[in-house]
DNA sequence: CCTTCATGTGTGTATAGGCGCATATATGCC
DNA sequence: GGCATATATGCGCCTATACACACATGAAGG
């Protein structure tokens, strides 16, 4: 299990071609899969005001089965919304905030420069 | 059909519990499932490459039927992703880049409020 | 060792959604 | 009006996935 590609270096897109092709590779949707699903969005919400947590401690503040909140878990750190470290019996889960702001950084970047290329406001 | 709230006007949250309310107001789970699907993507790429495109125009550069891409723009425009104009027989959409980037501009700013509270790097 | 507890996984079920086809609706043109 | 074109929608098929339950695995602790 390999990390995916967090965070993909290149130069500022000037014609609609490099940007097109620069969604392709930004718009990760397994990313943007994890957190389409208000049952992931919870448990995040757990992260937040609990900090680093175990999958049980999470698990007992949400009505679904504990399995259920391990297998989002694991769905949600292949994303690379979450890392995790396994301490004897328990694994725990944290938030991975600076990856989360930077990946979304490059996507607002992506959209900066696409505006101007693709949707420029007319004058009416 | 009313438009979804695209900017919420919230201040800064300072404890977990604010932080943790805020997500759950943030992370809009329709926004992201316009995002995770790869059909999608590709029609983003291609308003990207064409502008302002009525459905025809897109359909026709991908493999799906036109009735699927035209449930796909309709997705993605209720999503705040794009806007659309009808004029006579045809329907033009264009990418809403300002109001995407200051979307996720907005989930940005919580996820470096969030990084103190909830997922600080420990020193070891 | 044996028990207990936390997690991971296999499986069945129910639902959501992507897809194509057929058809309805609406617009523009003759 | 009659017809072609562009879009919207109803329907069926099929796959993906959320969920719960049962069970396997593996680590502490006696």
């Amino acid at each position: 299990m390999c990390a995916p590609i967090y965070l993909l270096q290149m130069t500022k897109p000037h014609t609609r071609t490099e940007a097109a092709n620069a969604c392709i590779k930004i718009f990760d949707t397994d990313f943007f899969r994890a957190l389409c699903e208000p049952a992931r969005i919870q448990i995040f919400r757990q992260l937040v005001l609990k900090g680093r947590s175990d999958i049980g401690t999470i698990a007992e503040a949400l009505p679904q089965d504990r399995s259920v909140i391990a297998r989002h878990l694991q769905t949600m750190q292949r994303a690379g919304l979450l890392h995790s470290q396994t301490e004897g019996r328990h694994t725990f889960y944290e938030i991975d905030g600076p990856i989360i702001a930077a990946r979304l950084e490059q996507i607002v970047g992506l959209m900066h420069t696409l505006v101007p290329l693709c949707c420029p406001r007319k004058p009416r």
